[in-house]
DNA sequence: TAGATAAACGAACATTTGTTAGTTAATTCC
DNA sequence: GGAATTAACTAACAAATGTTCGTTTATCTA
């Protein structure tokens, strides 16, 4: 037998969940719709899926599942603070470039998650920003950053990769590495000439 | 006659639908649920909208016609680069921390207008990022400002300010004046210690 | 090859959706 | 005070929603 299937149904399903959900939202997504794009009835789906929000599940917590485990990576590093969030920020940079739907949706639709999983991933994304915030702090505490506010900083530095959905596009002008350090310029050094 | 209604129920349907838009999204968000915040039922708003897609123009093209012009005016102002930075990411501060929902629903819910209020309100925003980028552009030719690609440090700027409505709420510990103080910093200094 | 499982289908379901129609009560105007 | 406008209501609409049902077809297993 030729091995001809090698991504399941299920996840060529969640695949173009993302991709839909991503354009017209959660809601805005019909069970049709979807079918549509990945060639069956939308009867049929329910032969690999359980519901529709199981798919939104299924794509927001495998997202924060990755962030997570990859946070715990880079904190464990013997590193400079500096490098850990330089390195941070370029996780983030490439989950978007590589994974970029799957992101876009674990960032905007978790909202439509219905309990209990939506107090779930509330909490996962809060270990990862506490996670996070420890590392801001502990480069302040050693002197390496400025005594700046560390929720904003963090935030700051959060919702600066998060546009890169919204904007950037593989092939544009700019490399992944280019905008990589790019980004990291502004937010380390600062815009504005020393 | 006394002087009651200081607001009119048109508008008192807008301010309520922008807050429902900006929790559940906009088609999260029925014309019963919003009629029942505003306490009418859904047909008797139809006296005062038009249609549910009118409710939303109305309050994305309030905002981008506030950004717009308001960009215009600090263009005009004589000083320097750096100075006209900070002004455009008070606005946005000031902006979202007293129109929060109106600000909410123009960034992340303009993509459900109909055409072809989608490519009249698609062309407003870039006309602002036009002329933003044009305030960095002159900044880096003036020696103010690093060498950055300019759509990468504008992109930061705004997604950075973008991200406070998810995050700040007036009366936490930081106040607005704070708030701004350390994203400036944070934009324009830079994280690292110089 | 026979039987079992997996995966597709069309049809139907109960709700919910945005919106309209027709009507009635309240307010404003002359 | 009568007429006209405004703004509310109930009822209903057609369309779309997520999902289930029973059935058929394809695929794997023994």
């Amino acid at each position: 037998m030729v091995e001809t299937k090698k991504i399941s149904k299920r996840q060529l399903i969640l695949d173009e969940a993302a991709k839909l959900f991503k354009d017209r939202g959660y809601g805005g997504t019909s069970m049709r719709d979807l079918a549509g794009q990945v060639g069956m009835e939308a009867a049929s789906m329910y032969n690999h899926i359980k519901a529709k929000d199981e798919i939104l599940a299924s794509i927001c917590f495998r997202i924060s599942d990755l962030y997570i485990s990859q946070l715990g990576e880079i904190s464990a590093t013997n590193t400079s603070y500096g490098d850990k969030i330089k390195a941070l920020i370029r996780l983030h940079i490439r989950l978007m470039v590589e994974d970029g739907p799957a992101v876009s949706v674990a960032n905007h639709d978790w909202k439509y998650l219905p309990e209990p999983k939506l107090g779930e991933f509330k909490q996962a994304r809060k270990t990862y920003e506490k996670g996070f915030a420890a590392l801001i702090e502990a480069g302040i505490a050693a002197g390496e950053f400025q005594p700046v506010n560390v929720s904003v900083a963090l935030f700051t530095i959060l919702s600066a990769v998060r546009w890169i959905e919204l904007w950037y596009r593989p092939g544009r002008d700019l490399s992944a590495e280019e905008l990589e350090a790019n980004i990291i310029t502004v937010l380390l050094h600062g815009l504005e000439r020393k």
